[in-house]
DNA sequence: CCTTGGCACTCAGGGCAAACGAGTGCCAGA
DNA sequence: TCTGGCACTCGTTTGCCCTGAGTGCCAAGG
């Protein structure tokens, strides 16, 4: 039913389409790939393949167009991933190594992610959620003004400035910060805003009530997943490339706006496990003419954030599948290693 | 040489064409606008403003259309602001109100200008090298490293991480933290990156060595002009509503992912005035066919960025100069609120 | 049973000419 | 100075034919 040589063809009919983006037909396929078999061969197979769902005719006299479930099939069986070029793997190194925060990460990621396939990347910033807490710093900007500054594990830092109703002694700020570190340091960010609430109860009435307030922008601030929803994205010009302005273009510029859409195209694949939805397997209906590949990364296996690449369902998946994967491991090594 | 009907006639070409997108005729325009004469009339007129260069007839057979000199003279002399609604003003009160941060703000910012403008928005983050600084804190994540925390007057909080050679002790931290404090706060930060890196020279020579590596940092992040270059953008979807695709979209998403070409174009004009440039008038021949609107912002006068937006020459100027306007004027609000 | 060459058939796209019509410029008269 | 009339221009649309790529089917050969 699937034999060897119509898996041939199939591929040969992805990989010629996806470089000229026009059908193609069975003399051109002999040509270009070396089958062994005459046309007429191919034929057949082509019309077992179109019978199967496989590829499609756009009309009687042209060549044929891969399907979704072509695409998919050969991303399965066929896709054998290339490997980075040495000068690929050096510039990633070389330009990851040289950030200095993680904004720059994340940024520096999602650019060379963009290049290395031309197309769109999107870059999911790491979820606060997952990240453990470094540091908790009280700083005390008037006696009745302090900036709370949180660290997180992944390099992020949350400031929040509290408004207090009666001053706070200096000693007093001083003995809830060794407090509050010793509560919170290394622990998730949710555990931490659970422990993190109680402390005051322990202190002298009239600290309590400053430090309540306080701890409360602690815990608010640990159990705000607003950044959970942030997203770099970059590449955009190249959908100038697309032919298909309409169907094709469009709805993806509208979809990049709208970041809680791209997370959800992202979806939630696990670190070091390159997910791949062709056209119509995705959530949305209008994006029906694009592709994501996308993984998960970060350190050790735990999984805080996502990052891939969108494009039309034609485009090379092997090529963006290696990229997408080679990039989400350098970020996944630099997010261990800042965090040693 | 430019009478008032013949004014009018341009602004009537000028409206008509910004609304059909299409070459706009005599007898179209006289039906269309009630100027109370007859086509013939206003062919002549026509003709006398193409003399000068205000309009331009794309063959023989075909309507007006304004060249980037007939904007000009519209946006110079025709325009009048068009006062923003009541709803419109509500919309963006409530929405910039609840921003919760710096980020927030901007990215808020962004996202309205594009929505009530139908363009792609534009807005550049607060410079640093024009605020002042807030509060400097030094944290001794171990006795060998530490965390350096800037906090900046317009709510930008920047961190660097340090690695000493040697270690030092609480202390002497404690002192060098109230000495950077005492250097720096208020001060414009690039007069205080200059002031503080002379601060070890005062303290014991066993403490000079590490505390220099610090204030090296602490000067290296106040004279990083990174955050200068930084812009965030909105509303790329709008440019699916362009004719043109090669010569006006493709350009323009190209110049969208160079965020140095995006600072360029907003550039420099001062808080409260609006600056149009029209076309060619621009930087970039590649972005003929584009306009901007844009203006500064910042508290009291004090240019601490620019906004603004971009679109097809062919756009509503006068919606999108109060639009800008009335934006920019509320981040300065908000910014100067924060910052009491 | 699979492969191959031959052959008739289909149909999108390109080239070409004719018809159309929106819009103009100009001129003579009010 | 404005207006109505009129001849003219030229891009666009329409219809047509033709070409050629590509197919499906069939009969013959390994």
């Amino acid at each position: 039913m699937v034999d060897d040589r119509k898996l041939d063809v199939l591929r040969a009919i992805v990989e010629d389409y996806v470089a000229t983006e026009e059908p193609v037909g069975s003399k051109a396929l002999v040509e270009r790939h070396g089958l062994g078999v005459s046309p007429a061969t191919v034929r057949n197979d082509m019309a077992a393949l179109e019978e199967e769902g496989y590829i499609h005719q756009p009309h009687t006299s042209a060549g044929r167009v891969p399907t979704d479930k072509g695409y998919r099939l050969f991303v399965d069986k066929l896709a054998t991933l290339k490997p980075m070029s040495m000068a690929e793997r050096r510039a990633i190194s070389t330009l990851l190594d040289g950030a200095v925060d993680l904004d720059d990460v994340v940024q520096k990621s999602v650019r060379l992610l963009s290049q290395l396939t031309r197309q769109v990347a999107i870059v999911q910033y790491p979820s606060l959620s997952r990240s453990t807490v470094r540091h908790v710093e009280l700083v005390a900007l008037t006696p009745t003004r302090v900036m709370v500054i949180l660290i997180l594990s992944t390099g992020r830092v949350e400031q929040r400035l509290v408004e207090l109703d009666e001053a706070l002694a200096d000693v007093d700020l001083a003995e809830l910060r060794v407090a509050v570190n010793r509560a919170s340091a290394g622990v998730q960010i949710a555990a931490a805003a659970a422990a993190v609430v109680d402390l005051p109860d322990a202190l002298r009435p009239e600290q309590a009530d400053p430090a309540r307030t306080i701890v409360t922008v602690i815990a608010e601030a640990m159990s705000d997943h607003r950044n959970d929803e942030r997203v770099a994205v970059s590449g955009t010009a190249n959908l100038a490339r697309y032919g298909d302005f309409d169907t094709a273009v469009r709805p993806l510029l509208e979809a990049l706006e709208e970041h809680v859409v791209l997370l959800k195209l992202l979806g939630e694949s696990g670190v070091d496990a390159v997910t791949v939805r062709i056209g119509h397997e995705g959530p949305y209906s209008e994006l029906a003419a694009t592709s994501v590949v996308a993984t998960g990364y970060g350190p050790q296996e735990l999984h805080l954030g996502s990052l891939g690449v969108v494009g039309p369902t034609r485009m090379d998946y092997p090529g963006s599948m290696s990229a997408v994967r080679a990039v989400a491991r350098y970020v996944s090594r630099i997010l261990d290693e800042g965090n040693q």
